[in-house]
DNA sequence: GTTATTTTTGTAAGCGCTTTCAAAACTTTG
DNA sequence: CAAAGTTTTGAAAGCGCTTACAAAAATAAC
């Protein structure tokens, strides 16, 4: 079995030039603006790229060219799909323009968040998508005195003028409640993500407390759970409500995701849906 | 409204030394060595990065020391939560230790997943971790050659002497499989993920061939069905199984998503579980 | 065959940073 | 208080690349 010589330094633009006996101005040429370089000097190089598997740095190219070609995306946590599959389509859609998209997951703690803001900034990324718009302020200044474009996802207000993609969580979600109210329901609780540093969450309570004080209904606090966004805590979240408040007849979960542990409880302890409890997701 | 001045540069290094009236080597030192910097100057320095808002460039950082602190990942997507977990366990560990993540997710296109890979390279990754073992051989090669660390995960075998981090895929499903041979069960059909380009996928189906042959039972082409991941291609995938081969009384999904779906299938099909049918995930 | 014009190539500077090496500034010592 | 030792600082080189600029080569015009 022969042994293949392992460089242990990648070659470099210099490497390549000194091969294929050119500069090694000819050597960048080749690589970004081909139809600059006579023909036969064009397959020299890339002769010599291919014998010595040549690949070159991009972050030299960055220094030089002050682009990076990445951009930062933020999002609280991967395990959710929605958030997983938007990403995907963020990242297949710059990926078609070449560029490439660094992601960073704050796990809904907005200091976590502004670190992994700012590593991205030394990175050296030309854009930022952050979501929500509660992050530190501080940050939020520090893209916007450097010129970095970055843009607040989920959410159509923000602070400093930020720019919005989104829509109003407490305005859509008080359309739910609206129409559980249409319904006749008066005794309704909520359960909620985590609305500490999620701005998001804190939004949809916001619609719902808002939708039933216009119908003239009051939402005390023990009908209001928050909880972290998976299934096992959906359900205790909704045992924990009809323990609290058992004359509910309705329900409004902040993510579909609650909805969903709502009703596994609701089915465990016999109530049937919607007969005896209405349980709306968003 | 008062309006902040928008510095179109940001301040390097340099600029910070001049304003703190000291070299660039000790702007530099103050940030990496600080205890080598007496503290009359140190706390100039740090005043002027203060001042300035100076944010050290990781490219230029990464040039200089070869090492640019980041580890690439490849998955083959985002949208399936067992990757989104292991990522986000893979990234708090190395954040940890100021390593960040560069994620990729191939799609389940091995030449997709090679530019993901090449980029990663280009971008001076340290190490890469990859799903799977089926890579392209000369995106495998390029790392061996480049002295570039990379572990193969979810499998116990890789091309090239790579090192791998995982089980069985093949063995692990034959117990799944010999457990339902010993139930009784002889006619078994699969529901798989596509097997192309998919290694754990294959070696699933594999073993779940080798557990039956060796209990001397058939499994015709016909009783294995391959899907995406999703539910209501898996639910589709379940359906075409029972029509291709309403026989059998047994059903391997090659993950847990796939048997959630199948079971959807049988349940609005009225088919008890497991009276009727006995249907296992992995 | 000159000269003017166009195309192709190489030289060298510099992107923002780290680090070696030597000079400068302090401390000890005898 | 000078000599020797120790610590702190700055000048300068260079990481791998792109690109203005000038030099060289090829082509066109006379």
């Amino acid at each position: 079995m022969t042994r293949r010589k392992i460089p242990v330094t990648p070659a470099t633009a210099t490497d390549v030039a000194r091969l294929a006996k050119v500069s090694i101005a000819t050597v960048s040429r080749t690589i970004n603006q081909p139809d600059a370089v006579r023909e036969e000097l064009r397959i020299r190089v890339l002769k010599a790229i291919q014998t010595l598997g040549y690949i070159p740095n991009a972050g030299a190219r960055a220094l030089m060219l002050n682009r990076s070609g990445t951009i930062g995306a933020i999002v609280p946590t991967l395990t959710n799909t929605i958030f997983a599959r938007g990403l995907t389509g963020f990242q297949q859609r710059l990926s078609a323009q070449s560029y490439q998209v660094i992601v960073g997951t704050s796990d809904f703690d907005r200091q976590f968040e502004s670190e992994q803001i700012l590593n991205m900034v030394k990175r050296g990324v030309e854009a930022v998508t952050l979501t929500g718009n509660s992050q530190e302020p501080w940050i939020l200044q520090l893209m916007q005195q450097r010129g970095l474009p970055y843009c607040h996802v989920i959410c159509d207000s923000a602070p400093f003028n930020g720019h919005t993609v989104g829509f109003a969580n407490d305005k859509a979600i008080a359309l739910v409640a609206d129409h559980l109210i249409a319904l006749g329901h008066r005794e309704i609780g909520v359960i909620s993500g985590i609305t500490r540093d999620n701005d998001r969450a804190a939004g949809r309570v916001q619609g719902i407390q808002a939708s039933m004080a216009a119908a003239g209904l009051r939402l005390p606090q023990e009908r209001i759970i928050e909880t972290t966004y998976d299934i096992t805590s959906a359900r205790a979240a909704m045992a924990q409500l009809l323990e609290q408040a058992p004359e509910i007849t309705g329900v409004v979960c902040g993510i579909d995701l609650l909805a969903h542990g709502a009703m596994l409880e609701a089915q465990h302890r016999g109530l049937n849906i919607p007969g005896d409890l209405s349980i709306a997701g968003f």
